[in-house]
DNA sequence: TATGAATGAGTCTTCATTCAT
DNA sequence: AATGAATGAAGACTCATTCAT
């Protein structure tokens, strides 16, 4: 096909009248920033559009090159998702367990711990985005999300579950609660107001502080699992409202 | 006019030009009923595979119909959401609260109900299939999706505050116990785990009984507003898991 | 993403003032002869360009329809280059077993046969063009290249090595001549030759006429497995040149 | 200037400021042979991928350098491609030519020389890889195919001829052969069977051991030009086969 | 010289939508 | 009322080529 090839290579430059400014390349090479800012922008997009509404060149956009550059460092659009979800995979739950495994103290602080620290903490924005692509992950790409799912999300509720055991067995928390519908219920809970609030605009029609939800949360998930009280003479009575 | 129709479906005989009526013919599909079929078939497909990811191949197959019908019956594919949607509008909460303004006994017991049918109902199918407006609205028809979130969230949740409250005047629930917080966790989370347990996905890798978890939650729930007990001999750290 | 539609639906036609002609479909329905057409078209525009450098676009606008319709009929671009192959795979050598296994008479005439129906007859266009396409594939498409050279190629060969080794039986060829590589060599001569001269342009520096070629290359085909005719009194030098 | 050289390949130390001459410096690639070595693997690759399928990163990767580098040497893709045909261009049948008129003996043993040394060898790896220039080069340069084609093959095939000629004139192969088809006939054969073997493909199909093949080509080819002895004792069709 | 990051035009492919039947 | 052939715009992805380093 021999193209013609207008581009003369090696000119012998022109000597410039006076040393012009270099004149200002037109991109600039950035192969330790790249792949993260990539990320970011895929991220802040993703949690804005959706998956499949976002389009590469959106994304390309959003961290300033185009769309070629993500495919030098991705192997494609699900390749992006992926990779937004094993950071937080990787670190999140294994950083909990590992918090949880050091620390001492009763359950329930433990329990409040984590629930901060990995289902409702609201100062990381990554992370708070994160999530938002965890749950728009569903409606738009369910067989990645079935991918995402095991790690982050199972892991996290088994490691919760875990807490709750231990609490039963220490007396803090009620034998009879249900430990494992617990974690799902109030990790589900905060994530979806999360989402909703986030960036689906639910905040405007029911405004809601973030930190006041988060803390209610926990205080809402100890008084769950608190231990029955017995009062003996109220047996009855108190059975049927619990 | 039984001229062309290439593709009869379950009509097991052209009906003879002056024949008796067949003694029981099966229920001819009338032709009012297929705008139905195509949104059950819609619903069910948008829950198993995403909004996005939905073919209108896909709903028109899971219908039994082709293409082309679609859109005999519908503008275009968002048409499909937005009717899905507005069915999803209908007030399900101002029955709720017909419901629970007519009955008596303790509180707890109404709270109970209105969770039951209200948010946690695993055996209407469409009910819940229906949550996945509540992810992909959003994207699709912003517009829709705010007067939605209005209907059904905000005023399920007022709803259930009202009636927390009522419990906290009673003296059945604790009275600093965060009635909003509660009201929006509990559903959330019943709401989100039926979203990703709805169409397949999580229950591979997390299987759990619906029925359990909606007992278990309205179980965590209600114990969550339990008064508080204090127990005189106070062991140490004990005041933190209150 | 409910995007504007203003195509009304059954807009209540205006009374045309005259009755006009009927307005000329944009399109008309063509199921039955489009993928034939769709195949024709390609294996022109194959044999033009080759493989790679033809793009979807140019086959759609040589059949006279758009890429998507291609889509419709064909997988995608090697499901098409595979459909022309198979057409002339299973007719092809099966045709030519056939042939040759109800005919009767001399090997040698046999083997004319085979050589002029399966690899010679340059009265059919398509069967030229598609041979043309099979060599092309080999510097094109290897991957296709593989599957397609099976049947129509080993096979021919196997097919022409048997004759040949009926013939030795019979004592109408000479037993020690190499039937595989003769069955091999003349067929790929002429194959080659007829790619050279169908679409490169060998004819203008080199013109020379297919139907001689095609006849003086059965004769040298034969004359190459003649029995050797021992004159007994000129081993010797009868070895030396032969 | 030992200054930046980030992958240096095969340069086992860098050689200090004023270090005695080492013994025996493994050879240093000197610069020069760049494109030597970049069109070696260029025409491997090109040879098993075929030009279309052949990415710039293959080339360079069998070459042991970047995608850069061949920019450095080459105008483009299509550049390394004429230079590999300029380099088959190189008048090897001029060669051939010369062999040919110095030797002496029976026709067919030059014959079989000429069969050997111009279109046969299988031992020079580079001559037979240059064959797939016969196939690509029509495409993406017509021109220099056209120039390809009449020195190579249009003035071998006249050498050829010129040599069957030469034996009918001294009796040595019979009158009635077409000198000018079997030229045309063998060579192509020989070609294409190498063109389709040089590259896998056709020998994982086909097994077929090189040598028997060029020694069994040569065989037929000089027994198809043998002089027909016609046997006394006419047993019916035998006309035929002759 | 050489690298490899970045580009962007070119293609394939998908699929909502239209329309002849 | 229904079909399904055909469309065409949109978007993912590839890769030859450029260019900062």
């Amino acid at each position: 096909m021999v193209k013609k090839h207008s581009t003369p290579r090696r000119e012998p430059r022109r000597v410039p009248p006076r040393a012009p400014a270099p004149p200002a390349p037109k991109w600039t090479r950035r192969p330790d920033e790249r792949p993260r800012e990539l990320l970011n922008a895929a991220l802040r997009v993703f949690a804005a559009r959706g998956y499949s509404a976002t389009r590469l060149s959106d994304i390309a956009a959003a961290a300033g090159v185009t769309k070629g550059t993500i495919y030098y460092y991705f192997k494609n659009k699900d390749a992006l998702l992926l990779r937004l979800a094993e950071a937080a995979d990787q670190s999140e739950v294994d950083r909990l367990a590992a918090l949880v495994a050091t620390s001492t103290g009763p359950v329930s602080a433990q329990l409040r711990t984590v629930m901060r620290k990995g289902f409702a903490d609201p100062t990381d924005e990554t992370r708070r985005l994160l999530r938002i692509v965890y749950l728009a992950l569903h409606t738009d790409a369910p067989h990645l999300f079935a991918k995402v799912v095991q790690h982050a999300l199972v892991d996290g509720w088994a490691l919760i579950t875990t807490l709750i055991e231990r609490g039963k067995a220490t007396g803090e928390f009620r034998a009879d609660a249900d430990g494992e519908t617990a974690a799902r219920i109030f990790t589900s809970g905060l994530l979806l107001q999360h989402l909703w609030r986030g960036s689906m605009g639910l905040d405007a029609q029911d405004p809601f502080d973030r930190e006041r939800m988060v803390d209610s949360t926990i205080d809402l998930f100890l008084h769950s699992l608190r231990p029955t009280v017995r009062v003996r003479a109220a047996r009855g009575h108190r059975r049927t409202h619990t």
